[in-house]
DNA sequence: GCAATAGTTAAGTAAATGCTTCAGTGTTTG
DNA sequence: CAAACACTGAAGCATTTACTTAACTATTGC
């Protein structure tokens, strides 16, 4: 579900506007409400929300409704799918290079 | 100079894109040109070249021309630049969440 | 019950994005 | 040298994005 290429499209959009990556960087630091995401952005608490529900949609953020206050957390999960989408391609990129590097020193000494 | 915002702003704003982890995708498989990189894209070579420099800005590939031909190359170390922010957020709340366990622990046979 | 609090929703707007086409520029190849 | 090749750049356009304001809905505290 968290490799199917949709949610991994939400979730890069999501990660690649400053103000939402202000706010996963917030969350990583413990749980918060919509108020306590918004204080330290310079923008409505509108826009604020608007932008949680963009992360909400891209699996990276959870939240529930508790009296009047949206408390959000981190889900792990989801960042540790977009860490491994990276990881993969800059290993496959390395691997890559080591293989080309062993070759190298296997025919250096063939002239 | 990798970990500055602002380059790291352009780094995910260019994974955000379908195309451009494409394009990334093709690259960890190894060099190729901007014909090449095109080929499996549904869109003109002018589209793929405006793709190529935004990620070629983010630092996230790098590209030579000789001749008439562009090779382009993946750079690792920005690869790495962004893996490494999501991994430091996901690592914080994770020894977050050790912590709130090892004090229920403790707490637990304190009644 | 009536404020104040916490968030939600809708509508509008300016700017950014992702294309397209078309008219180039150098570079090889026959 | 001429034609094919591999891009490049500018202009234009439709859509999406990131906001704003304003009106609204639930809670909560006095």
């Amino acid at each position: 579900m968290l490799h199917d290429p949709a949610q991994l499209d939400l979730m890069f959009q999501a990660l690649a506007d400053p103000a939402r990556r202000q706010m996963v960087d917030r969350l990583s630091r413990g749980p918060a409400s919509v108020s306590q995401l918004a204080e330290p952005l310079a923008m409505s608490l509108s826009a604020v929300v608007q932008h949680l529900n963009l992360l909400e949609a891209s699996g990276l953020v959870r939240t529930q409704k508790v009296g009047r206050v949206r408390t959000c957390q981190i889900e792990p999960k989801a960042l540790r799918a977009a860490e491994h989408w990276i990881n993969e391609r800059r290993l496959s990129w390395e691997r890559r290079l080591d293989r080309l590097g062993d070759f190298l020193v296997e025919t250096k000494d063939e002239t």
